[in-house]
RNA sequence: GUGGGCGUAGCUCAGUUGGUAGAGCCCCGGAUUGUGAUUCCGGCCGUCGUGGGUUCGAGUCCCAUCGUCCACCCCA
């Protein structure tokens, strides 16, 4: 293989073999999302790259060191978005639809992170995401997570924990922030580079540390929950109410923290133990003060996104049966005249035969080479055109999924025919 | 960015102590008396990831590099 012909590492095709897997997860998610009333909106892939600097973080790892960023032919530096929440607020401030209204808006599309390339975590991965703007009692946090169960139930794959926590507001965050700062720094002995180094940078982040010379010291440290003000404390109990009495199920994560600075109160993420280590197959949270600090009329608002690609890997490992679109009928033409004619004739039952899936092949080979082929392209039934079906008018009807005799009908009828066998497969 | 495993036909892999490359599947054509299973026959396919080095000779040894997978990290 040339380089040439070779894809960009971590960006990665999906094969036709993986698009109905896609699809079904895509069809999940607008179904789910119109049952809920909200709205599709659809964002640029690039944005400039002071918007997440801004919303992001400057010191985040997202920031820092995962954004593909280059200059425009003007000199304006400009990201492939690594998330859209930031864009979608951008698009709201610029557009006015934040302003003072209630927005309920979903997305999807392709996001764009360096990191190094390992099973669920790609450089070109999907997100869709939901996002609930102008609302700030807990009575929409819990709609958007329950939309969010909903979606993963309907998807089919099961199984997943959702972490519930809250980071309070800013101000209590920045409380709790010094805290955890002396606390940690009575054990800096022990802490380990990473850790030392998000001491004084983000030490919330060193509540996830998997290093096992930290994980003694964890238990002992200051719990956020401790430092909540009372606003966030009642909308958090709140919250955890609403989900109860609507079924769903949580575990309080108090060590759960996002990766991404602006998130305000609740933050909450789907896992599942059967990805490896990227269990995480949707999360997001509240992010109140994000409009405002773009630069719009505060505005509170919660959002989440899922990761596709995971939701994909698990509609394959749970071997889900998803809808396919393999066609009803392959008709095969044999011989010149045959051909001719079998182009028109499959115009004319596309034209009398709504939603009719039909392949046309003319080509060499004998007609059991031409019936392997019909059989493999997972149709229902093979149409036969030779020589003789031709000179009488006819069409030879071959069922290929079952048992059933062949048949021999005028290609006048075929429409009603193939009209009949499609009724027949939907019962 | 760090660490480890792996890179041989489109796919899954075999290649013994270094001697100039194989199987199965797939694909294409044909036979089994006009029609999908099975079986059979034939055909196509590789500069053994790439570049150096050692050697009379390397897919097999050494170095580098790229890719890939997994984990760390981070996150969807």
């Amino acid at each position: 293989m040339t380089k040439t012909t070779q894809g960009v590492r971590g960006m990665n095709d999906v094969l036709p073999e993986q698009s109905p897997r896609w699809q079904w997860v895509e069809r999940c998610a607008r179904e789910v999302f119109a049952a809920y009333g909200y709205e599709e909106i659809r964002l640029p892939i690039v944005e400039r790259t002071e918007l997440f600097a801004r919303a992001i973080g400057e010191v985040t790892d997202i920031v820092e060191k995962e954004m593909y960023t280059f200059d425009d032919r003007n000199g304006d530096s400009l990201t492939l978005r690594p998330e859209a929440t930031a864009g979608c607020v951008r698009a709201g401030i610029e557009h006015g639809f934040l302003h003072n209204q209630v927005r309920r808006l979903w997305y999807a599309g392709p996001m764009f992170r360096h990191e190094r390339p390992q099973q669920g975590r790609y450089r070109q991965f999907h997100q869709i995401g939901a996002e609930a703007l102008g609302l700030d009692g807990p009575d929409i946090d819990a709609e958007i997570i329950v939309l969010s169960a909903r979606l993963l139930k309907q998807i089919g794959v099961g199984d997943f924990t959702l972490r519930l926590n809250s980071l309070g507001t800013p101000a209590s965050r920045i409380a709790y922030r010094e805290a955890l700062q002396s606390y940690f720094s009575e054990h800096a002995a022990v802490l380990d580079e990473d850790s030392r180094r998000r001491l004084d940078r983000n030490p919330l982040r060193i509540l996830d540390s998997k290093h096992p010379a930290v994980q003694p010291i964890l238990a002992d440290a200051p719990s956020l929950q401790d430092h909540l003000d009372d606003g966030s404390r009642a909308h958090f109990d709140r919250l955890c109410e609403l989900l109860t009495a609507a079924g769903v199920g949580f575990v309080l994560d108090p060590r759960l923290v996002r990766g991404l600075d602006y998130y305000t109160k609740t933050v909450f993420e789907w896992t599942t133990t059967q990805l490896g280590a990227q269990d995480a197959v949707c999360s997001g949270g509240r992010y109140d003060g994000l409009v405002e600090l773009l630069g719009g009329r505060p505005t509170p608002a919660v959002g989440w996104a899922l990761g596709v690609e995971r939701l994909v890997a698990l509609v394959e490992r749970a071997d889900i049966q998803v809808p396919d679109a393999s066609p009803h009928a392959y008709l095969v033409a044999v011989g010149d005249a045959a051909a001719s004619a079998a182009l028109v004739l499959a115009e004319r039952i596309r034209d009398a035969v709504p939603g009719v899936r039909l392949v046309l092949h003319c080509g060499a080979g004998g007609f059991r080479n031409q019936m392997k082929k019909a059989d493999k392209s997972g149709a229902r039934i093979a149409l036969v055109l030779g020589d003789d079906e031709l000179a009488a008018g006819t069409i030879g009807i071959k069922p290929l999924r079952d048992d059933a005799a062949q048949e021999t009908v005028a290609q006048d009828a075929l429409a009603d025919a193939l009209t009949k066998y499609l009724d027949d497969w939907r019962a």
